[in-house]
DNA sequence: ATAGTTGCAAAACATTTGCAAAGTT
DNA sequence: AACTTTGCAAATGTTTTGCAACTAT
């Protein structure tokens, strides 16, 4: 599932970052007694390689296969990314009932748009919502912590290409 | 899962509605050419009795239990809930990993406030939303299908009744 | 009579967990 | 050595599906 972004690569520095993620995972795990091993450092490199959203799944399937020398068994995949998103690595949220994951570390605050045809989700970045969203919180006496804010449709390119193509209604 | 909301009771005609629910679907039974039954209308007058949000296995447990005259196996609610959902009277979206269902026909476009300490759903409406929505998809060349935007945090009655309970980081 | 619907049990998924072996500090 | 992490397989929780019996049209 890639991204498509004006700002398209990841780069330390696009917000305040001082560390990178893996050390910032390592001070993490230090602060909690924890240890890091190679599954988890490979996986932070792979992972922080590329800016893109990626399910468990698709994660499993480019990493080396079940035979391979530094092979990752599926537990410690999900086990691990429930760490990142933990130390504020990574964002996760739910898209037809798997997780999918985003770096947070690093990268602006954004919401997206999701082509329930071919998938493909497109960020942006709007303070007014935010503006709102802390708004609507007060009226209601809500200490916010967080929100997820999805806008589905069909993309330019889907409108273009498969015009003709009959959906099924999508859970928003 | 009860809401929350200034407008508590629903009733036919709290928008343009000319048939009731049971009505509606009929119709959309009929249009496909497939049928009305028993289960179907009893779950029909069960859900649209009260105005709440409920998931399959909430509403499984207020019916007929397994002993009982008018049963209603598990597969049966699930296909009917997904059979409402495509007629238009339900709607739906995930919390937590699991579908969660509210009225749709009837009643008013709205979004919602997550508690994430006792899990109550709060609603609000915002046409600004609406328009910031539509100007993102403008601005994307997107042709928007719907969206679904949840404020997850603290409700007022949990900041004061419960301030010193940790929680654990949530999905947004 | 025809074709859709039901209930049950089994299957399908995504994710988590128990546990012995292996790895880190 | 003490304690954490890993990989596998088994368990979990939610939703879907196959199928024979049943039901609406």
């Amino acid at each position: 599932m890639l991204v498509d972004r004006m700002t398209s690569d990841f780069s330390l520095g696009s917000v305040e970052v001082a560390l990178s993620p893996l050390q910032r995972f390592e001070e993490f795990l230090q602060s909690r007694g924890k240890r890091m091993t190679k599954p988890q450092k490979l996986l932070i490199e792979h992972v922080f390689s590329r800016h893109d959203h990626f399910d468990a799944d698709t994660l499993m399937e480019q990493l080396p296969p079940k035979g391979a020398a530094g092979r990752i068994g599926r537990a410690t995949v999900y086990r691990t990314l429930n760490k990142f998103v933990e130390a504020g690595l990574l964002r996760s949220f739910t898209l037809d009932g798997r997780a999918v994951y985003e770096h947070d570390y690093g990268y602006p605050q954004h919401d997206h748009l999701h082509c329930t045809q071919c998938q493909r989700l497109f960020e942006f970045q709007s303070d007014q919502l935010m503006t709102l969203r802390d708004a609507v919180a007060r009226e209601n006496r809500f200490r916010v912590t967080g929100h997820r804010f999805i806008i589905s449709g069909i993309c330019e390119n889907c409108q273009k290409s498969r015009r003709r193509t009959h959906r099924k209604l999508d859970m928003i």
